[in-house]
DNA sequence: AAGACGAAAGTGGTTGA
DNA sequence: TCAACAACTTTCGTCTT
């Protein structure tokens, strides 16, 4: 077996085994031993219903790799299926077709192109922690919007940052607009207006974020308790029901339910320290915390 | 000394003529 | 296309603990 290997695209030294017995590297999805021959049965469905379905098992189509996984790799090593070397002559005849088969899979200029941004996304996914069906979300927009012809005249980086930010969104785990960009080259500004773009164009629902999106993670950086954060949460409810929150910034909201639940539940944190958290000023989280008191009639000294 | 508070001026984005 | 506008930020001085 191979346990001390690493992924030759992010060194990556965590791999998966399919029951075909190839070995993907699980950030990336890149296979690396796939030269095994498979002598199992066929699994087609030759059963009563779905007979015709045509449904083949396998390892699932994925969007992180430019041509979806569909594609075979040439084994690296210069050994033969039962693990022998083979003669100098050989390996030289597969180091070349090793090469060639590189140089088809990624033959044109789109494809280059997706090679490099969906190597990018796999970098920005996996430092920004991001649960794998979002980057394959991620992907297929990116994808899209290779196809809508929306990368011409900005950068890759920019709209790879786009996708990964609209992903978020759509999958109610939002980053801010900052967050994105402290992981990117790519500024807040352009991720921004790239959004807006991809998502205008390709149509995408986005609907505005909600605060209570925001809700869980902020207090896990603030370490705080389950109590706190359900609190936090229902005052939130309160918040939105008499439409406190219209028009405001998500976030803002956010920070201030959070705040306001840490006096409550007497776990108290500083505005600076939420601030920080939430990505926005202590002033704006005053403004909201203000608000949510006098409209909630709620009298933070009582706690 | 640190946190909370608020006033005032500045910034970037949306809206409506 | 441009100006008005609301939300938010930055900065800074004051008050409280």
């Amino acid at each position: 077996m191979i346990e001390d290997d690493y992924c030759k695209e992010c060194n990556s030294t965590l791999f998966e085994e399919n029951a075909q017995g190839e070995k993907s590297c699980i950030e990336c999805g890149l296979v690396l031993s796939s030269l095994v021959i498979d002598e199992g049965p066929e699994w087609r469905n030759y059963g009563e219903e779905g007979g015709n379905s045509g449904e083949r098992t396998g390892m699932p189509s994925t969007e992180l790799i430019h041509d979806k996984g569909l594609s075979t790799d040439i084994d690296w090593r210069n050994k033969d299926f039962a693990g022998a070397g083979i003669s100098a002559s050989t390996a030289k005849m597969f180091r070349r077709l090793r090469r060639q088969h590189q140089r088809t899979r990624i033959s044109n200029s789109k494809e280059r192109n997706l090679s490099v941004a969906l190597a990018e996304l796999q970098r920005l996914g996996s430092q920004m922690d991001l649960p794998k069906p979002i980057r394959e979300q991620a992907a297929y927009i990116y994808r899209k919007a290779v196809e809508k012809g929306l990368v011409r005249g900005r950068s890759i980086e920019g709209v790879v940052a786009a996708s990964i930010y609209a992903s978020c969104r759509m999958g109610s785990i939002p980053r801010t607009l900052d967050e994105v960009g402290a992981f990117s080259r790519t500024g807040r500004k352009e991720i921004g207006r790239t959004f807006r773009a991809v998502a205008q164009e390709l149509k995408l629902r986005v609907k505005p974020s909600s605060p209570q999106d925001y809700i869980p993670r902020f207090c896990s950086i603030l370490a705080l308790p389950q109590t706190t954060e359900s609190q936090a949460m229902s005052i939130l409810i309160d918040a939105e029901r008499i439409e406190l929150t219209a028009g405001r910034g998500p976030t803002g909201i956010a920070a201030a339910s959070v705040y306001l639940a840490s006096l409550m539940t007497k776990n108290a944190r500083t505005q600076k320290e939420v601030s920080d958290a939430a990505g926005i000023t202590e002033v704006t989280i005053r403004n909201r915390y203000k608000e949510l008191c006098s409209a909630l009639a709620i009298n933070p000294q009582d706690y």
